[in-house]
DNA sequence: GGTGCCTCTCAGGGATTTTTCAGGATTCGT
DNA sequence: ACGAATCCTGAAAAATCCCTGAGAGGCACC
């Protein structure tokens, strides 16, 4: 149900809490990629070997080799998969930083899946030779930039919070889809977030505000099903 | 002429509750599928690996292993089996959140039978590949889309609240069929309702006066028996 | 330490929806 | 034609959903 503008690009995801691995791999591979799995180092190495992924998600605590070893396995044997790294919130790791500079990046935990598939896009982007996603969403005079995090609503520039910002573009992947509040909690917030419906009410009146005060109205909410980001006069 | 416009898709139905299996495994046999039932995680498991099914129900409170257990010792067999759960009302229970996320779905109880056999459908439609199933029921000049949840008569749009959309959408799905007041309770309705016959008779009239006021007219009394939504003519 | 932005919660109020109730209309049998 | 059962529908009460202002707490930056 998510973002399918994407290739089928193989991913493959590293991570040893079984629950998260769940979570990450139905939710990619409903996103369209084509997912596998590894719960340790030893087999991440081994099953990038084999499977040769465009990308792969690496969690940095794993039980045996942490993922900063994972990486430099493979990057011996010649392979320059790009990763996007999952760690602790509290990561001072300077190692972490360095990594942007590869055309890498990470993602802090607890992350929203939003967030994670949209530095997964980005990196893709970057990595794979010929532009094949942009980076720029339109959707009728809505247009919004996911490197420069601008938004425009008919050419005038307006300022969003990133919580605003995710939950636009997760509008805007999603137009003309009915999203529940569930759905849009999903994926919008941090996976651990356990605060009540009313917080994407909140955030849909603020994006109202900011970008949805000229004609047409873009945002419509549909009473006891969801919200849906279309243009009127269907 | 049994049942709806559904495919025969196998359906593997987890409840404890032998009432609640019943009403279930009956209603949903009678929709057209084709329903094994377990009464237990174990079993549940043990079934699944047999037969294969196409969807799972499964209530998440199971006397052995809870519904979430049961998912993952599927899918550690490489299955993925898309899911519907049933779910407590006041389902603080941190993991059904995200359910959403791989195309899965969640009914909470008590629910109605065609509120079940839409989300049925629904994950049935996003998860098989080659849309079979299609999201938009017609009848005559009236049309029904069940993603977008909007109406249209004779090209025209219509407002329809919840309980008007689900029993217009139950008439839509038996149509040419006769049906009772209190079989319309009982699909459209949720399964503890207790309230009387004449719940039916009011929305009848609601749905009439916002789709049926153009000839010819399709919704039709039979009086004494039911009601039933059919070209005259015939 | 202060300031400002951001996130999240809470609660009031308005609007819609659901449900009940009752009187009037219709149909049917006799 | 009459009465009884059944159905229709306006009205209003009850419940629910949604929007939004206000404010607390956290974090970053000065």
């Amino acid at each position: 149900m998510a973002a399918t503008t994407q290739s089928e690009a193989r991913l493959l995801v590293v991570e040893d809490d079984p629950n998260i691995l769940e979570l990450l791999s139905a939710s990619l591979r409903f996103a369209g990629f084509d997912v596998a799995t590894a719960t340790s180092g030893s087999a991440a190495v081994a099953a990038a070997k084999e499977r040769r992924p465009d990308l792969v998600v690496l969690d940095v605590m794993l039980p045996d080799l942490d993922g900063f070893e994972v990486i430099r396995l493979l990057r011996e044997g010649g392979t320059r998969t790009p990763v996007v790294f999952l760690t602790a919130r509290d990561a001072t790791d300077d190692k972490i930083r360095g990594l942007t500079l590869g055309g890498d990046d990470y993602v802090t935990k607890p992350f929203s899946l939003e967030e994670l598939t949209a530095r997964i896009r980005a990196v893709l982007r970057r990595t794979t030779t010929g532009e094949q996603t942009p980076s720029r969403l339109t959707f009728a005079d809505l247009e919004l930039d996911e490197e420069t995090h601008e938004v425009y609503r008919a050419g005038k520039r307006v300022q969003l919070s990133p919580t605003e910002f995710k939950l636009l573009r997760y509008l805007m992947l999603n137009a003309n889809r009915v999203l529940s509040k569930a759905q849009i909690l999903d994926h919008v917030w941090n996976y651990d977030f356990r605060g009540d419906d009313n917080i994407v009410e909140s955030y849909i009146s603020y994006l109202r505000r900011k970008i949805d005060t000229t004609q047409p109205r873009l945002i419509h909410t549909l009473r006891g099903v969801g919200y849906v980001l279309r243009k009127p006069a269907a």
